[in-house]
DNA sequence: CTTACTGTCCTACTGTCTTAGGACAGTAAG
DNA sequence: CTTACTGTCCTAAGACAGTAGGACAGTAAG
């Protein structure tokens, strides 16, 4: 259900949050679902029990999950205890740093609004797929976030979504 | 001309290679431009000078800057050597990470939109009031990159432009 | 109760980041 | 040439992040 990448350079820890925050957003993950326990998600990625115990705690505090000890761990309904306000600026945030990639990479914004279009109509459609079938298991796509200090980070190649480009 | 912020949790290297793909970014720096010279920046931030070398070289590397042994460090022109492919996953890649940000602050696919078009132009319109203009110094924007294990980072709500919200 | 699972805490090793300063190399003006 | 700037390389020490394994605590079924 998830991988890990030890060459990227991203610790395995912040790999595997970013891997469930992807995967309730395609709604692969679901409000309520139970995610993989810690030691056995543990053995079948080979890192340690406290790898994974860290990117649990690390969802926990960004209020994606819900832990109930001795029981498990659950994906929380989008809730986000977060003021409108910085909510918004957290998320400007983000924009900002595409915009400012898009400047680097030599992509107008025209396109750039054509891209975002894009990755919104992937994931509201994998949402949608994911509503009737919840019993349905898919691979879960693997966000490969290159590191800046990589020099191009070949990885960017591999495990990605065919695009129209 | 920059700044930098030592309770962020976030290398200062990385602050200043942001800070300079900001600049880039909206005209405040232009190609061709000279960056400031390591030693007396590194006074002013008062940083050690190898941590503003380091963060140049990662900024040569990643194609942004030229530098020229003995003269100086200068803004290059923006001609990435990477395909066309690569360059959309890169920017793709950081699109993804806003799309799912969208999701779990509970911004529809709309508003995530409208937020893209105001960055956009927030950015072209600085672009557009630096070109007749280069001699004008202006106060850099401050990128605050929150790291993930910050419980919230009171800094988003410092050094922001002021939005709609 | 015991057993087997769940997550949690504590401690330690390892590597990276940052800072620091000394020494070196290329450039340009006097 | 000398002088004063530019960036670069090297080494080393301190702080911190990431990873790892042992011991502990809550939950549920037999």
């Amino acid at each position: 259900m998830f991988h890990v990448d030890f060459k990227s350079g991203k610790p395995v820890y912040l790999q595997l949050v970013d891997q469930v925050r992807y995967a309730a957003a395609s709604g692969a993950l679901r409000p309520g679902d139970a995610l993989p326990s810690i030691r056995p998600l543990a053995e079948e990625l080979r890192v340690n029990r406290n790898t994974v115990a860290k990117a649990y705690a690390e969802l926990e505090s960004l209020g994606v999950i819900e832990t109930m000890a001795g029981k498990g761990c659950f994906l929380k309904e989008n809730d986000s205890p977060l003021t409108k306000q910085v909510r918004h600026k957290l998320l400007a945030a983000k924009i900002d740093e595409a915009v400012v990639t898009a400047h680097q990479m030599q992509v107008s914004p025209e396109v750039l609004r054509g891209l975002l279009e894009e990755r919104i109509q992937f994931f509201e459609r994998k949402k949608a797929a994911a509503q009737p079938e919840p019993q349905e298991k898919e691979q879960i796509w693997t966000p490969t976030n290159p590191s800046l200090t990589s020099p191009i980070s070949t990885d960017v190649l591999d495990g990605w979504t065919p695009s129209t480009d």
